[in-house]
DNA sequence: GGCACTTACGATACGCGTAAGAATC
DNA sequence: GATTCTTACGCGTATCGTAAGTGCC
């Protein structure tokens, strides 16, 4: 606001204290390790400056003016305060304490977090995750802008400049609906014997989406109208026997499960997206991450 | 409490606020009136201090880390509450300003306040009188402990070391209940006229009793058992006919009006009390304390 | 080259301690 | 004389400003 210095010290502060809380210029001045003339000085120095006397001083000692009595509370509130934002500095210290602002796509999100999240809690127990759920484009935006500390990514969306490091690789599934052509054998389909086949694709601006076409771009598909906003959306219209579509294997434990949905793996090259940490050049939480991605590494949600 | 101390000052604080506020370390120390590196150096200095990362510094500007998001309120209130210290000062600045505690003794509250209290808001409308009613021997002992900055008390009374300015004499008077021997005339009764009546006196410790045994040793009157604890209780009990008081002029305006009451002056030499205005050596307090006889002078309420 | 922040360095000023002084008990 | 606060004075360091450096547009 103001921005003029305040004409006075925390320090001369502690000092009325100590002299309101002893009624004794020398036991004060012990209690914060300065010699006697020195907090007198200061103290002077300090009723000069609010033009303002705090104590009386004569041979019954040290007595508190009104005025000291009543700016004594103000005093204390300061240096309240004062001692409040140093103890809350300690929390933050520790680059793995405190709030932590993580994004996560959408397609990794329902998948990562509920095994991620206690992980987290378990192995750092005093950070404080705040996670946001995004298209790659914003969260991008915001770890630009300062607003996160670190993104869950797919590397092959655009990072701009930001740093990230590799979790691994994510190998996509092919989903159909039992009954499906593919639905019968164990072994793994090539990509282009999917032509024709209808495809199920999420929505504009989820990286998946683009990855998704990336994998199937020599091979003639149709692509249906619907796109979805939500992988486990995704999932319910293939087994619904609209589609058939393409799965991140990350995704496998929990879709397995339905009884109308059958996985199978697809054959060299496999297709796959990276999964990154990502964060902004030089920010202050890159050596917190690196520790978070190992610990997310070691969960072996994917290849390496 | 702790007496260490605090890691950082003020200034510093100001200069995370200025740069918080304006994102940018050149404007920020322009509006604090430094050098923009010397705000770059004490920035550093606190967050080293600290442990602390407050900002981002990148070509993009100045960011808010987490942690610096979470400190400035901190920060923030640190300096609200300084601010608020220095302003509060400023109203004890003036000796005329501000919370005063006064002590006035049970004898004289009733008549003096009336006209005192009003008189004292009109000429010092920034002073808070808190005004204390008590016997003398304990508005010495609080003027000494620092508990009062000023009494209104009679100087007949034993004031140590206090300093004190005479507002005026107090002439007592002869309160007689109607269809008394002295109840009729006009001429000034001599004090030795008193022999034999029985009077009515001030409970222990209130210097009216003293005052008025003072005035009447060397006259043989019975003291009747019952002593009041307030003036205009013993008005009270003279009316009803119990016996005879001397009673302090300043109480004629409020009490002469009773219709079972006659007072009657009383002859040289006429006893009186000295009201003074006291207050402990070298108080802080004395200043004021002066204009405020000055004014209670003015107000003739006894003679000069 | 211009802008923004950091680094380097010398000057000043502030806070400190020691020692002596003043007042009180 | 002991205790307590103030005054005097010299010292070290923190803070400041100037100037040069670095990185980015």
């Amino acid at each position: 606001m103001t921005g003029n210095p305040l004409p006075f010290s925390l320090r001369q502060l502690q000092y009325v204290r100590a002299i309101a809380e002893t009624r004794n210029f020398r036991q004060a001045a012990e209690r914060c390790a300065v010699a006697q003339p020195s907090l007198s000085a200061q103290l002077a120095a300090l009723e000069a400056a609010l033009g303002v006397r705090f104590f009386e001083r004569d041979r019954r000692g040290v007595i508190l003016t009104p005025a000291g009595e009543a700016l004594l509370q103000r005093v204390n509130r300061v240096l309240t305060e004062a001692s409040e934002l140093r103890e809350e500095a300690k929390h933050f210290r520790d680059p793995l304490a405190g709030p932590f602002r993580l994004g996560v796509i959408p397609t990794m999100a329902p998948y990562l977090l509920p095994k991620a999240v206690p992980a987290l809690r378990e192995a750092f127990p005093k950070l404080v995750p705040q996670w946001v759920e995004d298209r790659t484009a914003t969260l991008v935006a915001q770890l630009q802008q300062g607003r996160l500390d670190g993104a869950l990514l797919a590397l092959e969306a655009e990072l701009q400049d930001l740093e990230t490091t590799t979790l691994g690789r994510d190998h996509f599934l092919l989903a159909v609906p039992k009954g499906h052509a593919f639905a019968k054998g164990r072994k793994p389909i090539r990509i282009h014997a999917l032509e024709g086949e209808r495809m199920l694709l999420m929505d504009d601006g989820h990286c998946l989406r683009h990855q998704a076409l990336a994998a199937c771009r020599e091979v003639g598909m149709e692509e249906l109208e619907f796109r979805a906003t939500s992988l486990p959306t995704l999932v319910q219209m293939v087994a619904s026997g609209i589609g058939v579509s393409l799965l991140p294997e990350m995704a496998l434990a929990m879709e397995a499960g339905r009884a109308s949905l059958v996985l199978r793996r697809l054959a060299d090259p496999v297709p796959y997206r990276t999964v990154v940490l990502a964060w902004r050049r030089g920010s202050h939480a890159a050596v917190a991450l690196k520790k978070i991605a190992k610990l997310l590494r070691n969960m072996r949600h994917f290849v390496q």
